[in-house]
RNA sequence: CGCGGGGUGGAGCAGUCUGGUAGCUCGUCGGGCUCAUAACCCGGAGGUCGGUGGUUCAAAUCCACCCCCCGCAA
């Protein structure tokens, strides 16, 4: 099959090579448009289009998908299929329209629940136990379309959005390859969603890494671990702002203030939360390096009866 | 030209304002103590102080430019 791919981040870069290396034909990708980003204003280039270039294929950046110059190009190109995974954007009726096998879609979720711009890192800090792969039929919504195949991944303690999106970048590449086949012989039934049961992954905004010591251990772990690497949870240490990457609940009664230090030592500083302690293992302080909360400590002192937050 | 913090033995930091013998915690190596230890005691090695140029009798420290890391903003 003739096949456009649609995509941006790192998610996507093992589905697109997946396909690269079947037996379909990857004839063109569509990514975003390269813009300043980051420190400096640098221009950033975005994995995919690194990935595409690397593979010497045909690259598009369109502003937006409702360009006329982009519509006519696509059509020129007569794809039997479009595949888009974690585009960034939604598509418009002319574009799905295009072509004759449809656009599919590489979602990182068990659909319904998690659609949206961030469903890894919110199914972590949900504290959900498993998510998973679904590809569907794209229509007009958002994440909305015809389930076709859907894979579960189960998620464990030690997950980070990191981990948890390698190994759902590889479960995608299979999976999208699976499709693939199915769809060219015809196999697939779309299965619609039940919409009644949607929840929704909004982007991540830097704030919902702010830590509320008040609440259970086990909700403020699983906020760290949905939001490392990206955006970090953090609280903030004498008016710093300090990223908490590794944490680590120690079940007990809590008499004191929440957000207290209890205890600091070489396997973490303890910390009082609504429920149980959190045990800090591994911490960045603004204007500091990402480190283990052991080397933090021999030049930082975070004594017992510190305040976060 | 976006704003700000930082780069000092292997790690994390102090010292920079007020130039003049490079310090602390840890690690490491050797020795000792101990049933034993991530504990304790003794001793040692290890640094062109991010780079280049300048000021000075003298620069980690003052000045200029550059590189890299981090926070904010986008």
């Amino acid at each position: 099959m003739r096949v456009i791919f649609m995509g941006t981040p790192s998610l996507a870069v093992p589905i697109l090579r997946a396909i690269h290396e079947s037996k379909h034909e990857v004839i063109g990708v569509v990514t975003q448009p390269d813009r300043p980003r980051g420190r400096g204003r640098k221009v950033g280039i975005s994995p995919i289009k690194e990935l595409a270039m690397g593979l010497r294929l045909p690259i598009m950046q369109p502003e937006t998908t409702r360009e006329e110059v982009f519509i006519v190009e696509v059509s020129r190109m007569s794809p039997d299929l479009i595949v888009v995974a974690a585009y960034g954007r939604m598509l418009t009726g002319d574009l799905l329209n295009i072509p004759p096998l449809g656009c599919i879609n590489v979602h990182a979720s068990l659909l319904p629940k998690y659609r949206g711009a961030a469903p890894i890192q919110w199914a972590i800090a949900n504290g959900e136990r498993r998510t998973g792969i679904t590809i569907i039929k794209m229509d007009e919504g958002m994440d909305t379309g015809d389930i076709l195949l859907a894979q579960e991944v189960e998620i464990g303690d030690d997950d980070t959005a990191q981990s948890l999106h390698d190994r759902l970048a590889q479960v995608g590449a299979n999976l999208i390859i699976k499709a693939l086949d199915q769809l060219n012989r015809g196999t697939l039934r779309p299965i619609p969603q039940d919409h009644r049961e949607a929840t929704y992954a909004p982007l991540l905004k830097k704030e919902d890494g702010l830590i509320d010591w008040s609440q259970d251990a086990r909700d403020i772990f699983n906020r760290i671990r949905g939001f490392n690497p990206w955006p970090g949870a953090f609280t903030y240490l004498r008016g710093f702002k300090l990223k908490i990457f590794g944490a680590k609940i120690i079940p007990g009664e809590v008499r004191e203030k929440a957000g207290k230090v209890v205890q600091s030592g070489r396997e973490g500083v303890k910390v009082t939360t609504g429920k149980d302690y959190l045990l800090i293992k591994e911490v960045q302080l603004e204007g500091r390096k990402r480190m283990s909360i052991r080397e933090f400590l021999m030049g930082n002192e975070i004594p017992p009866d510190t305040q976060m937050g």
